[in-house]
Order: structure tokens, then sequence, then C-alpha cells
DNA sequence: AAAAACTGGGTACGTTGTACGCGCAAGCGA
DNA sequence: TCGCTTGCGCGTACAACGTACCCAGTTTTT
């Protein structure tokens, strides 16, 4: 891998302080030959504008290239390869959204916060539905995934729960609503893909999972009702199986946060500036 | 799509009703001509022994046939295409786990079962952590995955909760699990890919990272413990992320099920057979 | 024996990421 | 001012992919 010509299909190859360098960008421009003439942030832009219109199987370092009329190769000037460019579309993509999201002071608890963060995750994935098909290798942790996990992290300062905690709870949540748009996502793109609606998909399966039911193999099936799956998938705030299980998933850490600050009254919920612990124990995060 | 030469990467291709038939497999032998050397099974077999060796990416038509010894357009006489191949591929392996899960009997409740599905969805996607990359269209519903939704569906029987109630939970439940399946497997894989170590990266980050929190623009993440991101992620019963999330998940659960006791109480959680309502009102599943 | 139906698979095409190297432009030291 | 160095733009070439097409060979039916 990353050898030989044709490899990459996944972000994050080898030169990881190359796609830092990248991401966090000096832009220190050494002056010597011909000013560039394309930037880093014109060729994220393009490939996302192919990605979000026409999917990730559209994107191509040719087809990029030739949306911003210059020759293929030229890419390479700016982006070491493929799977870097992609990492970088994440970053751009998943800066927090314009309008705001409400602050998680001291007064206002954590679960509006994190039901607002999670309703953007939602959002976002609707509005750029290639990102979860990113074969991504590990999450490169741009400014803007930085700023998402500040605003996630400062949710969760008030409540009792020791940092790894925090962090595990957090991955935890994410890891519901990407799982669960994914599956709604696979629902639309095959539908936009292949023509086929979600009904029609289910008349198609009828005959050979009508004779599977009865079969009798499948008694707890067979007793449900006709529709089950039916019902607006993937509108406005979200699907139901979504609605439902963020909101179980919250009172489920609500217990745990409140089983926290039982067991260490020290941090009361409710609580100006705090912090200050012996000292030392503090440092940077990595 | 699916029209030019190249094209697919995505399961469930155009001929959706070819899909279900090489699934339940009526498995016909018309008889005129020679007798077929190779069979459905021994492929997706021998492609399911790729992808778990040596990855998605390792996974060509050329790859398979070679391993069976056999020309690569053989293939397509068992098969139509490689997105037909994925989908068989799916459900070949999502057969539950032959030593059994505990059965949801009225005596026991919904919860052991689930948790054990939820933990054996997740080994499931530990032992193949392709499964996730397969750019899925819609789950084609083979004999396996029925078999997982069937015992899904009979551990919520005894709850009050309406059928369309029991579908969400239980897609907010798979969503959960493999979204955070997703995440591990992501740095599991960037890591054997790459040789470089979960800690190594973290290390690589430090000096972007480092300098961008003591900016001042991250005060949160600079004010957490060091080491907040480590602590064994893929062993044994799940990273902690999945272990946490998945407890209170299934509180919140509880909730909902405590629920619709409580407003319905037609329907004990404790009961023996039950469900013979007036009549007509079931049907097959779709 | 001839015909029909089917299997095996070689060749060829279009598409991908990208290594390599050439020609040229812009700034620096002399 | 000259030339050297550095970097830009990019044409060509290659290996890998999925698979359309088609011919040769084998088995069964008529």
């Amino acid at each position: 891998m990353t050898r030989s010509g044709t490899s990459t299909e996944h972000s994050g190859s080898g030169d990881l302080s190359r796609s830092l360098e990248l991401l966090w960008g000096t832009g220190d421009r050494p002056g010597r030959g011909p000013r560039p003439g394309l930037t880093l942030g014109r060729i994220v832009a393009a490939a996302v504008a192919v990605a979000d219109a026409e999917g990730l199987g559209a994107l191509s370092m040719r087809r990029v290239a030739a949306d911003l009329g210059v020759g293929t190769m030229s890419l390479y000037r700016y982006v070491p390869g493929k799977a870097e460019l992609l990492d970088l579309m994440l970053d751009a993509v998943v800066a927090l959204p314009a309008d705001g999201l409400p602050e998680p002071g001291p007064d206002t608890g954590w679960r509006p916060a994190l039901e607002a963060l999670a309703h953007a995750t939602w959002r976002l994935h609707q509005e750029h539905p290639w990102l979860l098909r990113v074969d991504q290798g590990r999450p490169l942790l741009g400014p803007n995934a930085l700023d998402r996990l500040e605003y996630a992290v400062r949710a969760l300062a008030g409540t009792g729960l020791a940092d790894r905690e925090k962090i595990q709870l957090l991955v935890a949540l994410d890891g519901f609503v990407t799982g669960t748009a994914r599956t709604v996502l696979n629902s639309a793109r095959a539908e936009q893909r292949t023509g086929v609606s979600d009904a029609d998909f289910r008349r198609a399966q009828e005959p050979a999972l009508g004779q599977a039911v009865r079969s009798g193999r499948y008694p707890a099936l067979a007793g449900l009702d006709e529709d089950v799956f039916g019902g607006a998938p993937g509108d406005g705030g979200g699907s139901p199986a979504f609605t439902l299980g963020l909101a179980a998933l919250l009172d489920g850490f609500a217990a745990v946060v409140a089983d926290r600050a039982a067991t260490a009254p020290a941090h009361p919920p409710e609580g100006t500036h705090h912090q200050p612990p012996p000292h030392g124990t503090h440092r940077a995060a990595t």
C-alpha cells in the first residue's frame, strides 16, 4: 500500500505530519518559483462540491481538476494524494453550524447542548451523505473537528464525570448518531441510485420474504403488523428511530450524571466557575 | 451506473429479484449442459476468506477466481456481478453465533436478550472488519439476517410496545452498535495499515494540537487530563465507550418499556402466550 | 448423429490513482 | 544584467479494477 501506483481509497495515508501541516496550514510561500495558480482551499471546495452533488463515486482527481480547469497532475502540487484530500474535505465540512448552538453555560444543562449537537451532526450527514462512505483511517483532528470536540466537552464541564468518562460518553453519542444516520442514508441513496423506492423494494422482497415467513421459521416476524418498516424515514428532525434512540440514550446519560453527582458532591451541577484542584494534574490534551 | 463497464463498488445493483433468488437459492439445475464445477457457496466462502484475511481492498473478482483456481470470468456464471457477491457475503456472515444467545422467554426479560445481541453484533464486526466498509445500498434481507431480526423481535414480544416502536428501537440499537464499532475499527485498521500505533498517532498530533490548544481557542480541551483518549479500545467485551453507551441506551429503553406497560397494562411483562386479538390485523411482514 | 443448452474463460475496453519527467517562470546571488 | 535554483503546470505511462463480448468445448435431448 501507498507504494505502488493505484492503492488508495482510504484517508490518512502515509505522511501524517504532512497531513497535519496541510490541515493547520502554515502556508509559508518560499517565494522562489512562479506563483501558484491554485489554493488548497479551492481544491477542497471543488472536491466537496463534486461529492455533494454526485457522490463519492464521482469524485476523482481527474474530475476535480477538470472542474477547476487545470491538468490532473497539477493537484499533486498541493495535495500528496487523494487520501489527504479526503482528510481535508472531512475537516472542511464538519464546521459547526453558523447559526450557532445553545451555549452550555452553568445555567442551562448539558442535555440541551448535546441534543443540539446530535441534531447538528445528523443534519451534517444529511447534507453530505458521502461523509460516512469515506474510508476514514483515523479521524484527523483539524480545526473544525476540534471546535466540535471543544463544544461537546464544554457541555459536560458542569457534570461530575471524570474526563475519561466524558470522552467515552461523547464517543458513544457520536457512534449512535452516525450509526443511525448510516442506516437512513443507505436507504435514501439506494433509492435514488437504483430508482427503486423503499416501498417498491419491500414489494419486490415480498414473494421471497412472504414465503420465508409463512414457512414457520419466523413466528415473531409473522406476528408483526404489516407495514412496520414504513413511516417517513429521513425527514425534518431525524428518523423516528433516531428520535427515540437519542431520547433514550440521553436519559441513560442523565442517570450516569446523577450518579456521579451523588457520589462526588464536590461538583454541584450548578456552579459558577470551578475546577481549581490542587494543581499539576492538568495539561494539554492530545 | 451499472450500465458501462466499470461502475460498482456498492452492493445491491440492478436486478433485485436476481439477488433475492440467489439469496434464497432455489438452485434448480436445468440439466442440459455440462455440470457446473463451482457452487455459489464456494465462491462466497472464498470471497469472505479474502476479505477477512486481507480486507475489502484485496477483494477483487480476479483474486477470488484465482483462489478458487478458475478463470476470472467463470465467476460471472454464478453471480451477476460484484455487487451481488457482496450482498451474499453479508448475509453469509451475519448468521447468529452457533453457541446461541439466551432465549428470551417470558421469564427472562427483553434486556438480557438485546444485550447479548448487541455484544454478538459487536463481535461480528470485530471478526469481519470489512462489513462496515461495504457500500451497502439497502440491507438485502437474507435467511441469516431474518434470523437476527426474528430473535430481536422475539425479545421484545413481551413488552407493551407497538410493533413500529419495536422496529425503531431495534434500528436505534443497531445504529449505536455499528456506529461505535465503526469508530473502533477505523482506529484499529489505521494502526495495522500504517504501522502507526494509536499512541504514536497522538504523539504525532501533539505539536499541532498542543499549539492549537495553547492558543486559547479551546479552553475546555485545555482543561482535560492528559491521556483521556487512551485506555484499551477494542478488547474483550467491547470498548469502554461501547459498554457505557449500551448500558445507557438500554436504561433508556427500559424507561420506554415501563411507560408503555403502565399506560396499556393489557400486556403484562410477565405472561405466557398471548396475542389472540380479534383477528385479521396480522399478516406477513414485508 | 445432430441439435440444443450450458459452462469455462481469453481478450479487450474504459476508468481509476499516481510515478516520472519535461518545459517554463520567477526570484536570488553574482 | 546574467545565470542558477527553485517551484509550477501537466502530458504520458502503467498497473489494477469490473465486466462486455464471444468462441470453444461438453453434456444432454431429440
